[in-house]
DNA sequence: AAAATAGTTGACTGATTAGTCTAGACGAGT
DNA sequence: ACTCGTCTAGACTAATCAGTCAACTATTTT
């Protein structure tokens, strides 16, 4: 088989930062086209179209933090300090980001999917899809706590989709806010909505 | 002075409705024209830019409902009952809109905030506005609950931040689910979040 | 070296975009 | 009845949009 291009990573690549830092409306397909050093004809010979990339690039993103995902939250990991790590890993890469664009980004996922739900399908089956897979980890560091005594939680689902929607809620907020602030005490308040006893990720 | 007309409010009117079932970037001046049936030259007329018409359609949404949401925060109802009237208003009104156009909006201010919060400071300021009007409903709630001792909220404008949040977490994945379910309970996800004895709107 | 596969090129289309502009219609104050 | 300010009409522009296409290049297998 011939030749081999990195060229459809190159555009997910392209478009997710465009639309992260953008929006899904405002980027062209000509912008990616010229940010990833494509020409039209290898677009849409990769992606037959916009929408198509846009579920694509969402999927690349989820398969780009996966493993760090699985590592934050290893069950070798205290099961509520496992929601610190998350939370100062989230708030260091927008803080990172921000150095470079000058703007708190919030979820890429929340912005896009609810920019296109009402619109197109694919792209929201995709954010859809890939929420449930990061709600899981929740859920099962949940369950973890509470059978450690560490918060009462009889349902680690409903908790699990409780503390997602609070979570994303304040991404949604600093994203609009354009202030990192929201996210610096969401350890705090994630234990507040967790029930946590304040002083503790050891035992009851 | 010659004739008035109520162009403007049908301009304001018909951006809200399309932007909110839609999104910003997918409504187009025309479209918007067509639907409040005026020419391009009224909307230019009135407005300067799409942008301005957006901040001026978001204020107009908010003033229709200032009187509405005074009611429901009147300080004549138990404070955790005002939020239970509020989200059951809220729920209802999405159930509406989902019966006439088949989809869960959402919040408007979150979604259409959201979407233009990097490229356009008229509206994301005005969405900005608008959202430290509505905290203060649940500020103020949040510290007549506390001061009845229906909760323990020490520091209620954090608290209102937070249930906010949530809140609009909640709204928004609402939407991209189209799933008005997730609504349905967050009544007693507030009082939770809230930190308020289950069987409680009577004291401690 | 030839053939077959994988990827690239860029000009092109036709629709749509936000916004402009000039001419005129309407209605209230004189 | 006339006129002045408010509002409307709708053709127009120049840019941009997503998507198409046929010719082309590069690489690997045979």
């Amino acid at each position: 088989m011939p030749r081999v291009s990195d060229m459809k990573k190159r555009l997910t690549d392209a478009a997710l930062d465009l639309m992260w830092e953008n929006s899904y409306g405002t980027t062209s397909v000509d912008a990616i086209c010229e940010r990833a050093g494509a020409k039209k004809g290898s677009f849409y010979y990769f992606f037959k179209s916009k929408s198509e990339l846009t579920a694509a690039a969402l999927e690349a993103e989820w398969n780009k933090n996966k493993a760090n995902m699985d590592a934050l939250f290893s069950p070798t990991i205290p099961p509520l300090e496992r929601f610190d790590r998350y939370f100062d890993h989230v708030h260091d890469r927008l803080a990172g980001l921000q150095r470079e664009c000058g703007s708190i980004l919030g979820c890429p996922l929340l912005s896009i999917g609810s920019e296109v739900s009402t619109q197109d399908k694919v792209v929201r089956d995709t954010v859809d899809r890939i929420f449930d897979r990061k709600i899981k980890y929740f859920e099962s560091a949940i369950r973890d706590a509470h059978a450690q005594g560490l918060i009462e939680a009889p349902d680690p689902q409903a908790k699990a989709k409780t503390l997602f929607a609070c979570y994303h809620g304040t991404l949604a907020q600093a994203r609009i806010q354009n202030d990192l602030e929201l996210l610096r005490n969401f350890k705090e308040i994630a234990m507040d909505v967790l029930g946590a006893k304040p002083a503790a990720t050891a035992s009851s």
